[in-house]
DNA sequence: ACCTGAACACCGTTCAAGT
DNA sequence: ACCTGAACACCGTTCAAGT
């Protein structure tokens, strides 16, 4: 009846990584912050590399139903998109944190491998679902330059994400994804 | 006569950085692959923030050159941004590194207030830039337009080498800077 | 089933001691 | 001036032991 452990460990590691980073991850913090010993973390996920995988597998899934709801709710483009770079503009509104796989991907190369697996299959899903909307009343021909502007939206808005970070400055953001807009990157 | 070891620890640890964070750089690694012991780096620098402060310091200020040179170099704007993006390019082909400022921006709350200081300038470099070489041939009017652009030119490139770092596939670099290109956010 | 204390080899840092 | 060994409190991890 009350709160899951497991649950709890997860919903505080994630808060902490997006803030963090998974190198800035500590169990020992992590276990006062839960209430627990460290030890007992290692019950739940026998190494962070199984911690972070499960972070970044469930952010991916959770991923996949709030884009496709954007898709479900509305048929303009230019809304859905806006829903979307409204997501990533959320981490940031929230102390200043990253998205959980933008944060991840600097961090690469310390990395596990089944962690950056679920980081990678997170930019799948992104430039999975950009196609969808920018294929949106487009003919299949243009398929090729349809991905290669996916791509190149999900890159720029993690960029925008990443600087404005760094500035602690949210308007950052706002201005970049404005001045893509303008520039006609974005729909 | 030698090489000062000060100088190998610099540029040692600065290819560190750049391939694992400044979270994932360790004293004791460091020394062992300069040949010292870690408390000889302390010697040096004092502290861990003392070295990455001195790293983004030097790499700042050789950002400054480099991109100067290229506006005396050349008169076309779309040169001087070609070389510029280039810049960004050969970090990725230099074993997957990063930007060594971009990937600190990622690990800005795990950063000392010295350290986040030069990242912080490393960007106003960037940005500075960016706004003489769209400032060509321009009225002053435009002045708020081109430094709202050069912002997001910084941030998108910033995205792009971050994205293509995660997947490993210098290739997606291209492909998101030639699709900035195509969408007319870079000159 | 879930948690813990104690131990291990790591980390940055300090400092007295060496040359 | 430059380097070092030893110690400190941290880290992830393991494991025998508890309930």
């Amino acid at each position: 009846m009350t709160a899951d452990t497991k649950q709890v460990i997860m919903d505080t590691a994630r808060a902490m990584v997006q803030a963090r980073g998974y190198s800035g991850l500590s169990f020992r913090e992590l276990a006062k912050e839960v209430g627990v010993k460290s030890a007992s973390i290692h019950y739940h996920f026998p190494t962070k590399g199984d911690l972070g995988a499960a972070l970044a597998r469930r952010y991916a899934d959770e991923a996949i139903e709030i884009f496709d709801a954007f898709l479900e709710a509305s048929p303009d483009i230019g809304a859905c998109m806006r829903k979307y770079t409204d997501v990533f503009r959320s981490a940031l509104s929230n102390n200043n944190r990253m998205c959980l796989c933008g944060i991840m991907a600097a961090e690469h190369d310390d990395l596990p491998a089944e962690v950056r697996a679920e980081v990678d299959r997170f930019t799948d899903v992104n430039i999975r679902w950009l196609i969808k909307l920018l294929s949106r009343g487009k003919s299949k021909a243009a398929a090729g330059a349809i991905a290669q502007r996916a791509l190149a939206i999900f890159a720029a808005v993690e960029g925008a994400q990443l600087v404005a970070r760094g500035r602690g400055d949210i308007a950052v953001y706002d201005q970049a994804i404005e001045a893509y807009r303008t520039a006609g990157l974005l729909p």
